[in-house]
DNA sequence: AAACATTCCTGCACGC
DNA sequence: TGCGTGCAGGAATGTT
């Protein structure tokens, strides 16, 4: 599910819906995700007051009145979701249901994740950057820390494809594999070209499209692969908006030619061998 | 039944 | 030689 625009989305969502209220509990019954939840977040969330829900790379992050930072990633199953109150049922999944938030208007927050990849951590603000899961990230790609000339610079002398270095985090933060396919494909880039050879124009291109696809997407509400679902249920948008992704043998929305797959870097790659480079 | 939307860690190779 | 960096591979795991 999670790249960077399905939890953008989720976190608009969320920024109406939560905001202003106070944890009042939670429930683990499952603890062994990426890595294990704290046995005392329960405890220590209670009364922590909702003042923000911001977001960095693909972490959600749902800021407490106190400093501190209720951090959740999604891994590549979970799911966040709010439900009107315990007794709410819709979409209750007894066996991936791990964790659950008590708000102080009875609603909750159920956290979902079949593959368990996902993260939850309550940090303070000042742990934010320097925690190991933020500590690397490379910068937003909406805003001047994503340029041409950025990344035209850490481009040069990479050996690895270009894919790589646009799903690589510390490059830039929040493109996954989805969105990397229908990046290279807008810009006319193979997803196998050597990242150190990709010219300055072909660069630019990337640079321009990156955040284009991005907000487009999350226009969308987000692509909806296998199961997605935002925080109220609801599928994204954006699967049928994607002109290579999971595409192979059919048609290049552009020219006709058949979408091909390759595997770059143990993730499958899809493209199109007459528009791209 | 092979593939999979993510991240983190390890170990090796390379170049200065 | 030693160090930093780049890169590949593997692991975590359940579903379709």
């Amino acid at each position: 599910m999670p790249e960077l625009p399905e939890v953008e989305s989720l976190r608009r969502i969320l920024a109406r819906s939560i905001k202003g209220r106070r944890f009042i509990g939670a429930t683990i019954v499952e603890p062994r995700l990426r890595r294990t939840v704290a046995s005392d977040l329960p405890k220590r969330i209670c009364d922590g007051v909702i003042t923000r829900v911001g977001r960095r790379a693909k972490y959600l992050l749902i800021e407490l009145h106190d400093d501190r930072i209720l951090m959740v990633h999604l891994g590549m199953s979970g799911s966040l979701t709010h439900r009107r109150g315990l007794a709410d049922n819709t979409g209750f999944d007894p066996r991936h249901d791990h964790v659950t938030f008590m708000l102080d208007d009875g609603s909750c927050l159920v956290f979902n994740d079949p593959r368990r990849f996902g993260l939850i951590r309550l940090i303070t603000r000042a742990e934010l950057e320097s925690i190991t899961e933020l500590a690397a990230t490379g910068p937003e790609p909406f805003g001047g820390g994503f340029s041409a000339a950025y990344l035209w610079r850490t481009s040069r002398g990479r050996s690895g494809a270009i894919k790589n270095l646009l799903m690589d985090q510390r490059i830039v933060a929040g493109v996954g594999n989805i969105y990397a396919s229908e990046i290279l494909f807008r810009a006319g880039v193979r997803p196998t070209r050597r990242a150190g050879k990709v010219t300055r124009a072909e660069i630019e291109r990337i640079a321009k499209i990156t955040p284009q696809v991005l907000r487009a997407a999350i226009g969308s509400g987000g692509t909806t692969f296998r199961s997605y679902r935002d925080s109220q249920g609801q599928p994204g948008r954006y699967a049928e908006r994607l002109q290579v992704y999971d595409r192979k043998g059919q048609p290049c929305v552009t020219c006709a030619t058949l979408i091909r797959a390759v595997v770059v870097g143990q993730r499958s790659s899809f493209f199109c061998p007459r528009c791209q480079k």
